[in-house]
RNA sequence: GCCCGGGUGGUGAAAUGGUAUACACGAGGGACUUAAAAUCCCUUGCCGCAAGGCGUGCGGGUUCGACUCCCGCCCCGGGCACCA
């Protein structure tokens, strides 16, 4: 027999366990559990204490499922492109590639040393080729299905690890990564489009199991409010109005979809509008629609031409004859070639599609180009093929409906008629908007037509914003500042009153439509400005109606209420009047959400290339799928410049147009890391297929995750990217679920031995090997699954650790008989147990067993690991207790016992199991079933309370009726104590626990 | 400013309407030992000789009874942050 040599122990069944590939799982489980961690990045200071946190309790939940007869698939891998590789490639000259192998080496030594029952041959990288030539193919069925866009847009900047940050990685204004401050740039660069799935994301979260606080930080993110879109006509001083001629499209008329209303709203400002009903509109030729608009509708010099969709093709053949040069056209779901995305069209062979562009620019003085993004008609490159034939300016948008094809389409008028259009959460209080106020982006203010009298003063106001770094926004700016717009009013649509445009910052271009209606008596912000400005205060809202007079306000009033001062809602409720008013002036109901789309690339080496080139004559042409790998380069200068440096990879840079063999270049930015780990959990069952992704059978087989434990910073970054990444995959037809996660635990933060987070600068990190090392890994688990609930934060205590070590002596010592230091079994004499007494006491310890079975068994459920913990140590203390007066404990009763202990500790449980004459492991072995009868107690011990404090306690048999518990209660020495020369007002029972008497 | 989590012995913590402090660390005492370590036993919220009183951040409330529920505050931690 031997003392507890934990060293000698964990190796043997470490390597027993990778020998006999004793935790992979078939490809066809019988009953699955998929119980997941969320893969490290394997960080060259190696493991963490936090990681064998989460770690121990997938590995306790796994092990506990697998004794109940579960197929656990529980696999491991490594999220192994990023920043840190390659920054220390900048420092140090290593490639990151051999740092990062040489980290996962000793993370997979490390995470193997604890014994955790993952399954190897699952193993993934994301940095190989063999798995991101995967997340390549991801990005091109996304770009093939337009979830996956190029756009210019103003994206945050990080100077010093120079490149772009999504949204998500932007902490205080500052680099998530380097706390460097985030500045603004204008740049052309890959999206996700994150916000097509913004109304699912938030509801389909009723139907997965994550904490609460998960739940509310997406939510938040998410962001969805309810509002209407208004818009406000401006008036301009001066300048003639414009007359309309507006076209409608195949199968269309003036009166179908959006035209009335668009035709009534330009007519209340007073201008003209031709709407003709082209002929044959279910079989359109050419000829005869163009010559129709030709001889019924006149032009000059302020016509302004409006052609929806086929209408647009129309619009650019009557351009094209003109003899007279027109003001303005504009082309809303516009096309050149009769190529649809859903089903061919009549009209193919009655049209020529054939254009002279250089006529129409001759004729029209300015263009606008809208494509609607969600189109299920137009490609999208037609929008772009408009726009490099035509020049002016293109725009997608987001229509009410796919293709322009809603009653109302503010986002027509919007571009048709100089218009402000604003999203507000409060249409009923439009009788109080008394002024505007327009992001500093805006895009009305790039218009020249406005004639903007203090031009210089509003461009000096935009360009002072636009040097604010996110940072200086936030420190500085409790304080509003703006400036106003003159030269141009905009009407109230209710009231048509002119009121003020101002341009301010407190407002967010990339929010709503960037421009808002100012409501200064019933919004805080609005109220700060009109003070600061003098802009006047007007109370639309009361809450004392029908008061003769309303409150005069010192602060906005943003409650409820009656409406006042708005003609003929007044009186109404204001929740009523928002549908109300909203439909009076042509305005729709719309939801808004705070999400933006997922910003990918990233101008650094060591990521997935994104499979795009770009070609002289083709533009941007997607890798053929037969082509991926797109591999990274090896011989690349990593030093970050601001621009990629791939770009700087000679053989990668340059290539042939896989369209057309011209001469052409590859896209230079890699991907952000967390598009590879948003999938990751969907390769892991065909890990090692080299032909697929996944297999279809396999993601049948396993998906979605059960179990998924990890961190709470991922709250909304990785876990809203991989049910974004789901719910795209699943509308592509490759997956049959929607939500990826069913079920999430985070396990808490592990602080320093100074209660403050570990980190390198405060020197309060520990290294797990040490206390491997010192004290082993049933130690090490034990220890970190004991220390308090799974989802707090907590103190790391060096010293605290010997408490689990003694523990397992002492289960070592009560299996091996290893005797203490103790010469001879001698009986305490204060117990006075008598000497002849040497059975087990049966009775009484095997009701704490059954309790113990009843009590881990359901707090491993709930991941209440430290009481199940507790509870393993109470029933070990009595079976020790028991061995010291040199008692055997039977065989059963100990078997079970290392059962419910053998999840937490698997290497010393193994090892006494197999001691105890077990051939097989216990890995697989039942989980033990508790007796319900053996739980009861067999009298009930009742606590006396008097007056609600417990004064004494009656130890009395089952059968005992309340009222004699009562008589009983009353006649205690103790109790008579309490209850002499009073009166027994009331008594209450609970039955089997506790009796109060109330006296007075 | 808004949202979330938390505040219980010397320490990590347990108890989610019914005996406050299970389990563990630390501390003190004892047994064993030439001695130490290990082990085993006892004690360990505060005041008090005791009877008893007080006690779960603070102040109120509901209840026969509150760490637990409600209202108002204070403190600590985390997230969001001019989102119309």
């Amino acid at each position: 027999m031997h003392m507890y040599n934990h060293r000698e122990i964990e190796k043997k069944w470490q390597k027993r366990w990778l020998n006999d590939k004793t935790f992979q799982v078939s490809d066809r489980p019988k009953k699955k559990y998929y119980c997941l961690d969320m893969f490290p990045y394997p960080s060259s200071n190696g493991l963490h204490v936090g990681h064998p946190e989460g770690y121990a309790a997938t590995d306790i939940f796994s092990r506990f499922l697998r004794m109940h007869g579960y197929d656990v698939l529980h696999p491991m891998g490594w999220d192994a492109f990023g920043l840190p590789a390659e920054n220390y490639a900048i420092k140090k000259g290593v490639h990151p590639r051999e740092t990062t192998e040489k980290n996962i080496e000793n993370f997979r030594k490390q995470i193997q040393s604890l014994g955790f029952s993952y399954d190897w041959s699952r193993e993934i990288n994301t940095a190989s080729p063999e798995y991101y030539k995967w997340t390549q193919w991801l990005f091109l069925e996304f770009y093939k299905h337009g979830l996956a866009y190029k756009k210019k847009a103003p994206v945050n900047w990080c100077d010093s690890c120079k490149t772009v940050l999504a949204n998500e990685q932007v902490q205080d204004g500052s680099c998530e990564r380097c706390s460097n401050a985030v500045i603004q740039k204008e740049l052309a660069q890959w999206f996700f489009k994150v916000t097509k799935y913004a109304e699912e994301l938030l509801t389909d979260l009723s139907d997965i199991e994550w904490p609460d606080s998960i739940k509310r930080t997406q939510q938040n993110w998410i962001g969805r409010s309810e509002g209407a879109l208004l818009q406000f006509p401006l008036a301009m001083t001066d300048g003639a109005k414009p007359n309309y001629v507006l076209l409608h499209g195949y199968l269309g008329s003036p009166d179908g979809i959006f035209f009335p209303w668009l035709k009534q709203a330009l007519e209340k400002r007073a201008c003209t509008v031709q709407a003709p009903s082209l002929p044959h509109p279910s079989h359109p030729t050419e000829k005869e629609q163009v010559d129709y608009v030709l001889r019924h509708c006149t032009f000059d010099e302020n016509t302004v031409l409006f052609g929806h969709s086929l209408g647009a093709v129309v619009a650019l053949k009557v351009a094209e004859k003109l003899e007279r040069p027109i003001s303005k056209l504009i082309l809303a779901g516009g096309f050149l070639d009769a190529h649809f995305r859903d089903t061919e069209r009549p009209f193919t062979n009655t049209f020529s599609w054939k254009f002279d562009f250089e006529k129409i620019k001759k004729n029209v003085r300015g263009g606008i180009i809208l494509s609607e993004e969600n189109d299920y008609a137009i490609p999208p490159e037609q929008g772009r093929k408009l726009h490099d034939a035509l020049g002016g300016t293109h725009i997608t948008v987001a229509g009410q409906e796919p293709h322009f094809t809603g009653t109302r389409e503010p986002a027509l008028l919007e571009h048709l008629a100089p218009t402000i259009t604003v999203f507000t959460t409060r249409p009923d209080t439009l009788y109080g908007a008394t002024y505007m106020v327009l992001a500093p982006e805006h895009l009305l203010l790039k218009k020249k037509e406005l004639r903007i009298k203090n031009q210089e003063e509003v461009q000096e106001y935009i360009n002072t914003s636009a040097k604010k770094s996110e940072r200086e926004r936030l420190h500085l700016e409790r304080e509003k500042t703006g400036v106003e717009v003159k030269g141009i009013k905009a009407i109230n649509p209710v009231t048509g009153e002119k009121i003020p445009v101002w341009i301010a910052d407190y407002v967010i271009a990339s929010y709503g439509t960037g421009a808002i209606m100012a409501v200064p008596a019933h919004d805080a912000r609005d109220f700060a400005f009109a003070k600061k400005y003098a802009l006047p205060v007007r109370m639309v809202v009361c809450p004392h109606y029908p008061a003769p007079t309303c409150p005069v306000l010192d602060e906005a009033y943003e409650g409820a209420g009656h409406l006042v001062e708005s003609g003929p809602f007044t009186g109404m409720s204001n929740e009523e009047a928002k549908q109300a008013i909203t439909d009076s002036v042509g305005g729709v109901i719309r939801q808004n959400y705070k999400l933006r789309d997922w910003l990918i690339s990233r101008q650094r080496y060591w990521g997935a290339p994104i499979p795009i080139i770009y070609c002289e004559s083709c533009g941007e042409v997607p890798v053929p799928e037969v082509d991926l790998p797109v591999l990274l380069p090896d011989d690349v200068d990593f030093r970050p410049t601001g621009e990629s440096p791939l770009k700087r990879s000679g053989t990668f840079h340059s290539v042939t147009c896989p369209k057309c063999g011209s001469s052409a270049c590859r896209e230079s930015d890699t991907m952000d890391t967390f598009v590879c780990s948003s999938w990751y959990f969907l390769r892991y069952p065909s890990a090692t297929q080299a032909d697929v992704p996944f297999e279809d059978e396999q993601i049948r087989s396993w998906l979605p995750v059960d179990m998924y434990v990890g961190g709470a910073e991922h709250a909304v970054l990785h876990l809203l990217y991989a049910r974004f990444v789901t719910k795209a995959l699943r509308d592509l037809g490759y997956l049959s679920f929607s939500e990826p996660f069913l079920r999430l635990r985070n396990q808490g933060l592990i602080l320093g031995e100074d209660g403050e987070k570990m980190s390198k600068s405060r020197g309060n990190v520990v290294n797990p090997d040490e206390i491997i090392n010192a004290y082993g890994a049933d130690t090490m688990r034990l220890y970190e699954m004991f220390m308090g609930p799974f989802e707090d934060a907590k103190p790391w205590s060096t010293a605290s650790i010997i408490g689990m070590r003694r523990f397992l002596e002492k289960v070592w010592r009560t299996y091996t008989a290893i005797p203490t230091n103790y010469p001879n079994i001698v009986i305490p004499a204060k117990t006075g147990i008598q000497t002849h007494v040497k059975d087990f006491d049966t009775e009484h310890l095997n009701k704490l067993l059954h309790k113990t079975i009843k009590k881990v068994t359901e707090d491993i459920q709930e991941f209440k690991f430290n009481t199940a913990i507790s509870a393993l140590m109470v029933c070990l203390n009595a079976f020790a207790r028991e061995r010291e007066k040199g008692i055997d404990i039977p065989a059963q009763q100990r078997d079970t016992f290392l059962l419910l202990l053998a999840p937490f500790t698997p290497h010393i449980t193994e090892e006494l199991w197999s001691m105890s004459g077990h051939a097989e492991s216990l890995a697989f072995h039942p989980w033990p079933k508790y007796d319900p009868t053996l739980i009861k107690e067999d009298v009930m011990n009742i606590t006396v309370q008097i007056n609600g404090k417990m004064r004494d306690h009656i130890i009395i048999s089952h059968d005992v009726s309340e009222e004699n518990i009562i008589k009983a209660a009353l006649e205690r020495e103790t109790v008579k104590k309490w209850t002499q020369g009073k009166k027994v007002v009331r008594t209450v029972f609970v039955p089997g626990k506790l009796l109060n008497i109330v006296v007075s």
